[in-house]
DNA sequence: ATCAGCAGGTAT
DNA sequence: TACCTGCTGATT
């Protein structure tokens, strides 16, 4: 008989292998199709995924034990050729068969999603003279100028009624037709306009389009990497390629789509996370059927079904987004090298502060550097200033704006331009605590401070978690109740005391929340209907308006305090990100950075526009600290609600390992110690960090050391394994 | 998840 | 000896 081999849906780790099934005599099956099994001892009916057929099966099991097949769904979820990709991502991420197959499959799949089927009116024939009067002419010639628009209720919302228009199919002037309903994707841009290319724009293209390979495309902020992009995925259109450009979420800014969709057309789809399961489901269906030939989108538009794949553009590609934090924790841009190596195709990196991995890569000749030095449109490099908020503290200024920044944003609203706060912070103010006896407020299922917010309320920004502020203290019953620190909120009040008659604007994740809210603040701005932009992270890139002169960085410091061996590099990025906001028209832009260590090298460097010299000031720590690029970090958490045994068994593992790791001379364990934030939700968290230079033998010969070690304690402890993580919290 | 098999207990 | 309960381990 002939056999498959079957990846069976069920999360549970024991099961996370290829089962040998047979396959029925009549049944044509293919890799990638959706197939029921009988599975376990009752039988039961499960879902799986066909890996492997035939020859490529390993028959070893004994084939008169073999179970047969039940049936198969006709829909190919991925092929062949996929194979190979989706092992090397498994064994890469040390995820489960499953976890991949979740990847390349719309979300959705597994709980039975269907084509959306829409009942779309059509005229059919002409009018006859005893209806050709109102309403049936209104109705007749909107249906006619837009055949296949409307559904019936869609007409009745106009205004008609729902009888006329039935009158009229009843007579055979329109006809329903069920179709396939997509769901996203109908909205239409203006057209628009193709820029010329400058010198260093065009040599770009030319070195990029010449062959195959990775690329780091290093242009400063406003540079106008996207032309460059634009221009790229033109000559692969012309040659029959698709493309993938990978944007972080926040950079998927109306004004981003505006310009792809008016350049391209129906021929893009743009994928991110806020579509539902139903629209994904559409976009991945387009993709295949070949309707699309490019996608604008976050990290998950890497799997897309394309036939042709021979691009994959990844914008900013020093943000942290492009790995991913669920299983399969796998990193976008090396997912998107081993595919273009595989398809003989190009990456496109791209970013004015490339990160520390990709230039130190640059660097050796793993992939090849190409740079934009010139901003595009006229507007030169913002003027930068540092202001030494401890010099201010000395001459009596308490306040969250040092002189220098108050007299410049008095200027900037004198001369009717725009300006932009930063703050990577929200809310009201970072911690409350008593002034009487110390009480320090914090979340009761998680071991961080609340933080406070101008509704009088209490939030865990790790859980959420809410509650209000009460008048006195819960310990001693004070009533002396102080905040302390500063968020975006506090900036906002103090803002609109300041300049009562300015228009501010704040933009952090609590007033976005709402779908449409992060469009009509951009519309707000760009229409000078706000004066005072205030925000965190979101804000710092992708904006462009031509009238922001002023951008202040309220707290540089913030990032640079971290516990992480990023920390420089994040607030070298922030500061040239941010600022990059300014000056970007015919104006000239400046930049106050406030910082309690102005003499910082991250600092200092961002303050000259000198990426390489942060670079190799940076590259030096990396390499004394065995950080990477230099090695890898394998981070392993484990977690429990039962502290005690968390804490004894990871011990006893930690111990354990060590003598096992005795084997590989370059790799070091540190830990095992309480994670830096030691509880989540009522859980409670253990790491160990191992550093060195993995293999994926390696790798997989230690998750499999630790995870047979968790046998016995498999429920009560749960263990997450991450290569590279973004951060070790 | 779910079921069979088994150990170790209690009721008869 | 029959029956119950809780644990373990495997699922093609």
């Amino acid at each position: 008989m002939r056999a498959a081999g079957i990846i069976i849906n069920h999360e549970a780790l024991a099961t996370d292998r290829i089962y040998t099934y047979g396959i029925p005599e009549k049944m044509n099956l293919k890799i990638g199709q959706k197939v029921r099994v009988p599975f376990g001892l009752g039988n039961r009916k499960l879902e799986g995924f066909v890996v492997a057929l035939n020859d490529d099966v390993d028959l070893a099991y004994d084939t008169m034990k073999m179970k047969e097949i039940f049936s198969a769904d006709p829909e190919v979820y991925f092929e062949e050729k996929d194979l190979s990709i989706m092992d090397e991502i498994r064994k890469s991420y040390m995820a489960t068969y499953l976890d991949v197959i979740k990847l390349m499959i719309p979300r959705g799949i597994l709980q039975g999603m269907k084509h959306k089927m829409s009942e779309n009116l059509y005229t059919i024939s002409t009018l006859a003279q005893k209806h050709l009067k109102s309403p049936y002419i209104e109705i007749y010639n909107e249906v006619d100028q837009h055949p296949g628009k409307f559904i019936k209720s869609d007409l009745v919302r106009k205004g008609f009624s729902l009888s006329s228009v039935n009158t009229l199919i009843r007579h055979g002037y329109m006809a329903v037709l069920s179709e396939k309903d997509y769901r996203y994707n109908v909205e239409e841009y203006e057209n628009y306009e193709e820029r010329t290319l400058n010198e260093e724009q065009r040599a770009a293209v030319e070195t990029i389009d010449k062959k195959e390979g990775t690329y780091l495309l290093h242009g400063i902020t406003g540079s106008g990497k996207t032309e460059v992009f634009m221009e790229l995925i033109r000559r692969g259109l012309q040659r029959g390629e698709d493309a993938i450009v990978l944007l972080p979420e926040i950079s998927l800014t109306p004004q981003m789509i505006e310009r792809f969709k008016g350049r391209f057309g129906k021929e893009i789809t743009i994928f991110h996370s806020r579509l539902s399961d139903g629209e994904r489901y559409d976009e991945w269906h387009r993709v295949r059927a070949g309707k699309v030939k490019i996608a604008i989108g976050a990290r998950s538009a890497l799997f897309l079904p394309f036939k042709n794949l021979k691009m994959v553009i990844v914008d900013e590609e020093h943000e942290t987004t492009y790995k991913s934090e669920m299983s399969p924790k796998y990193n976008a841009k090396e997912v998107a090298r081993l595919m273009m190596e595989k398809n003989g195709g190009r990456v496109v990196l791209a970013s004015a502060t490339p990160s520390v991995e990709s230039y130190y890569q640059a660097k050796a000749k793993k992939l090849t550097l190409v740079s934009l030095t010139r901003r595009a449109t006229a507007g030169e490099l913002p003027k930068m200033e540092v202001v030494d908020m401890r010099e201010e503290l000395l001459s009596g200024n308490r306040t969250i704006f040092s002189r220098a920044l108050m007299k410049k944003m008095e200027e900037v609203l004198e001369r009717k331009e725009q300006m932009i706060l930063f703050l990577n912070r929200r809310g009201f103010s970072t911690f409350v605590s008593c002034r009487s006896c110390g009480y320090v407020f914090k979340c009761s299922s998680c071991d961080i401070s609340m933080t406070y917010h101008k509704d009088n309320s209490l939030i865990c920004h790790q859980c959420g978690a809410r509650k209000y502020l009460p008048k006195t203290c819960p310990s001693c019953q004070s009533k002396y109740i102080k905040q302390f620190g500063t968020g975006t909120e506090k900036v906002e009040e103090a803002i609109r005391k300041m300049f009562p008659e300015a228009k501010v604007m704040r933009m952090d994740r609590d007033t976005t929340k709402h779908k449409a809210a992060y469009e009509n603040m951009y519309q707000n701005f760009k229409n000078n209907d706000c004066d005072i932009l205030i925000g965190t992270q979101m804000i710092s890139k992708g904006l462009d308006f031509k009238d922001v002169t002023l951008v202040g960085i309220l707290a540089a410091d913030l990032s640079l305090n971290l516990p992480d061996f990023r920390s420089s590099e994040k607030t070298f990025q922030l500061i040239t990100q941010v600022a990059g906001r300014a000056g970007r028209g015919d104006k000239k832009g400046e930049v106050v950075i406030q910082t309690y260590s102005p003499e910082h090298f991250a600092v200092e460097c961002a303050k000259t526009h000198d990426y390489e010299g942060f670079y190799e000031r940076e590259i030096l720590m990396r390499e004394a600290l065995k950080n990477p690029p230099f090695t890898k970090i394998f981070h392993m958490v484990f977690t429990s609600e039962d502290e005690k045994l968390l804490r004894e068994k990871v011990m006893e593992i930690g111990d354990r390992l060590r003598n096992y790791l005795k084997k590989y001379d370059t790799i070091i364990l540190l830990g095992p110690s309480p994670c830096m934030i030691s509880k989540i939700k009522n859980s409670y968290r253990w790491q160990m960090i191992l550093k060195g230079d993995f293999s994926l033998d390696s790798q997989e010969s230690i998750r499999l050391f630790v995870q047979n070690e968790m046998k016995s304690v498999y429920k009560a402890i749960k263990v997450s394994l991450d290569i590279n993580p973004n951060s070790m919290m």
